[in-house]
Parts: C-alpha cells; sequence; structure tokens
DNA sequence: CGTCCATTTGATCAGGGTCAAGACGAGTGG
DNA sequence: CCACTCGTCTTGACCCTGATCAAATGGACG
C-alpha cells in the first residue's frame, strides 16, 4: 500500500481550491483500484459503503428496470466522481456504474464524505455544482425524449459523446470508447436496429464513419442540422 | 410593508432546525406577494435575480422547446423553493414557473442566497437533499419515458399527482389543482387526444372519474397494475 | 345567450418496434 | 494456422401504437 503521488489528482478542477496537505491527506486514505473492461464497480440498490474518483477510463451509469431493460443514464470520463448518492442523502446508489474500457479508480469509504466535505476548501462546492449540471442535463434530456423523434435524438447522443469524449482522427472525430449500437439505443430510448439503420444511412450520406462498437462524425454540422430537427440537405 | 408572521414559515421542513431569530430576519427581508392563477412567476433563460417560496398552491414548472414544444419538468407543492437556480452555480433559470391555482409566495433577491446558506442551520443540507431528489426524480422519469408505453406513463403520472396533491373525496382521491388533459400529455410526452381516450377508457372501467380540469383516482391499485405493465383485469 | 376552451371521438397513417435471417469479424482453442 | 463460435451488426417484412387531421359536443363564464 503505498502512499499515491499527489500529481494524480492535482490538476483536476475538484481539488482546484485543495492545500497539497489536504492532497495527500485524500490520497493516503484512498485505495486505488483497477477494473477491468465490463466489470461492475457498483450495482444499483445496493448499499452505498463507497465513492470513487475516476482516474482514467470512460464508466457507464446503467439502470435497470423491472421488466429487465436497461437505460444508459451518462457516461463518466476521468476526473469525475462516481458513485455520490451520499452527497444526496441516500445510502444505496441510484445506479450500476459499468467499466466501459480498462479503468482505474480511487476508492474510499462513505464514511469519510463529511470529512471531505468539511475540510477540503471547494469540495462540496464543486460537488454540488455536479450535482446541479447532471440534473440540468438529465431534464433536458427529458425534453428531448417527450418532444423528438428517434433520429433527432440519436443525433444528438452521438454529436455529444463525440464532443465529450471525442478523439481527432483524419476523417473526424472519433468516440474514444468502444460503444454499440445497442449502448446508443439505450441512451436513446430506441431500439438497436433502428440505430443500426439510422447509422447507416447516415454513413451513406457521409456524416459519419462507424464499424463495430465505433462511431466517428465525419460531418457535425450537417449531423447538428439533423439533432435540432432540419432535415439534412443532401 | 408589515413585518411577516413568524408562524408562516416556522413549520416548514427547510427551516426546522433554524432558530426563531433567524426566521424573523428571513421574513423581514421577504417580499410576499399574491400570484394570480396562470401568472408567470419567472420565465425560462431569464436572469435569476430572485429565490422564491411557495407558501400556498401549486405552481407548474415547464420547458419550451425551440419548436415550441411544451414539457411539464414537475409540479411544485407549498412549502418548497423555487428558482433556485443559484444553488447550482447557475445565473438564470433552467425553466419557467407558471401558477397553477391563485398562489402566495414570498420572494428573496438571489444577492441573499449564500446569507442563507451561512446563516440559517440546515439550509444548505436540506436545499441540497432537495435537488439531490429532484435529480433522482427526473432520471426516474427519464428511464420511464425510455422504456414504457404511453398508458403505463400516464398512469404513473396520474397516480404520482393523485399521491403527491391529492384531497380525499367520497368517490376516491382527487388532484387539487386544476388539470387538462393538455398538462397530462406535457407530463408524459404524448398528445390532449391519447390522455383524453386513455382516461376515458379508464372511466368506463371505474378506475378514474374525470371531467374538465380534474380527475380523481378511483381505484388506485388497479391503475398501478397499469403502471407496472401488467393490464389491468376486466 | 354567445363565445371560448376543454374535451371527445372518428378516421387515417406512418414512425419505428418486432420478428426473422443472415453476414461479418474478432477472439479462441485445437 | 485454421476452424469454430459467439457477439455485433445488417437488412427485409410486417404490423401496432399512438400521432395527426378533422369535427363536433359541452361546460363555464362574461
Amino acid at each position: 500500500m503505498s502512499q499515491l503521488d499527489r500529481s494524480l489528482i492535482a490538476g483536476l478542477p475538484l481539488f482546484r481550491t485543495a492545500k497539497p496537505e489536504d492532497l495527500d491527506r485524500v490520497l493516503s486514505s484512498a485505495r486505488s483500484l483497477r477494473v477491468a473492461k465490463d466489470t461492475t464497480i457498483f450495482e444499483e440498490e445496493a448499499e452505498g459503503h463507497s465513492f470513487f474518483l475516476l482516474l482514467d477510463g470512460h464508466v457507464r451509469v446503467v439502470k435497470t428496470t423491472p421488466g429487465g431493460d436497461q437505460v444508459i443514464v451518462r457516461y463518466i470520463s476521468a476526473g469525475e466522481l462516481i458513485g455520490i448518492a451520499h452527497a444526496m442523502g441516500r445510502t444505496t446508489y441510484p445506479a450500476s456504474a459499468v467499466a466501459a474500457v480498462d479503468c482505474v479508480v480511487l476508492a474510499w469509504p462513505s464514511a469519510m464524505w463529511p470529512e471531505f466535505m468539511a475540510q477540503i476548501p471547494g469540495f462540496g462546492e464543486t460537488t454540488y455544482q455536479t450535482v446541479g449540471s447532471r440534473l440540468q442535463d438529465v431534464q433536458a434530456r427529458l425534453v428531448e425524449m417527450s418532444t423528438e423523434q428517434v433520429e433527432q435524438r440519436v443525433a444528438r447522443v452521438v454529436l455529444r459523446l463525440a464532443e465529450q469524449n471525442g478523439r481527432k482522427t483524419g476523417e473526424g472525430v472519433e468516440i474514444d470508447f468502444p460503444i454499440s449500437r445497442q449502448d446508443i439505443a439505450e441512451m436513446t430510448g430506441t431500439t438497436l436496429h433502428t440505430v443500426s439503420r439510422l447509422l447507416a444511412a447516415w454513413e451513406a450520406k457521409g456524416l459519419v464513419k462507424s464499424g463495430r462498437q465505433r462511431v466517428t462524425v465525419v460531418e457535425a454540422g450537417r449531423l447538428q442540422s439533423l439533432a435540432e430537427g432540419r432535415a439534412a440537405s443532401t
């Protein structure tokens, strides 16, 4: 159990205003763990004994219905906290977290949450803003689900993922973790069949390139037009 | 501008742990206003100069899309705060608030928010829990929108409204503010036509009673079955 | 009594879900 | 190195839920 290096977390917005000795204290109580692709970090409804900081990788947050349907609530990328149910006065996790790729996370017992809140300058403020912006985000998606056609929703999701987790390649911006048609369907409330058809149609028009668990946005502008409901010309 | 009475807010969870002198301070800086039915309290996107406490009545929180569609994000009932964008680091309101009935609200300038947070014991904690539970709620609705049929969603909304804002009558539990088919449609992502047909069908089966801007749940149990996707027998 | 909404209800139709097969590709074990 | 297998993706056919279009009815309120 060697001491983790301060530089791991020093650059994060979350610890922007923390003092160096705070960082050391935070790290000394952290367990760091490696999480293999497709492994569950924590399960919906389970006792929320820990909270986590994603150091590297991508995690999807998933809710499962009694009927067995899954919905991907959001993707988390490196630098963000996961499992902060505690911050909202919950004792169980409201959703499951699954590694979309091999990940590295830091974990702390939830019992330490109050200590972090009280002792690390800016920590509380930042996390509450995070919760607030997640609320904004989910509300916006609720509106989209209520008012938009499937094609618009899928276009939006693909654009957002490319924006937030994109890697520039020769052909455009590629979503930099493996994402299946099924995953996109679970983010947009449709089926993998419909997603497949849409991506095929877009590819034919040159808007995207895609393959097995891989999507690249080629013409963001025209995809944006689709997302906004104006039919893309040509 | 007479001093407001302490008893107006003394019973609220929000001020549960506040001291009497805090209550007086809070009230002395409050404007109280009467808001007529269908009047807008604040407008989406507008500068968030005030936050509000709903003392009496019901308020609906509405988002409007560029295309002009409206979505009712939630209903607020007496005792809750509205317009707390500030708590989440926003400067503009993320949605509009409209009085569903004649209302009474207290208003404070947003500039006082930090003061409330710092000086009133329990205030910060309670509001953050509120934000947290709204996030939970919206996420749950996102899952429903993604996975359930229209009939289930409408059944759920009617049940929830009756539960949270119900008044017991001779026939069952009546939602105690005027609510149109259009309103229900805007909460469930469907059309007033479909809502009308569903309510008519349910009424024929004795599950509900309804009329102009009025809905009464008669057989909550069987409606619950519908909400959960099991077809209601008979 | 007239006007304005909310509501109802019928007819039509299309977006997209469901069902069914197959093709493709990546990893595995022999 | 190759055959096999399993999971992802594609694509066609069909059909159902619920949106859209259109009109009429009925209360509530001035």
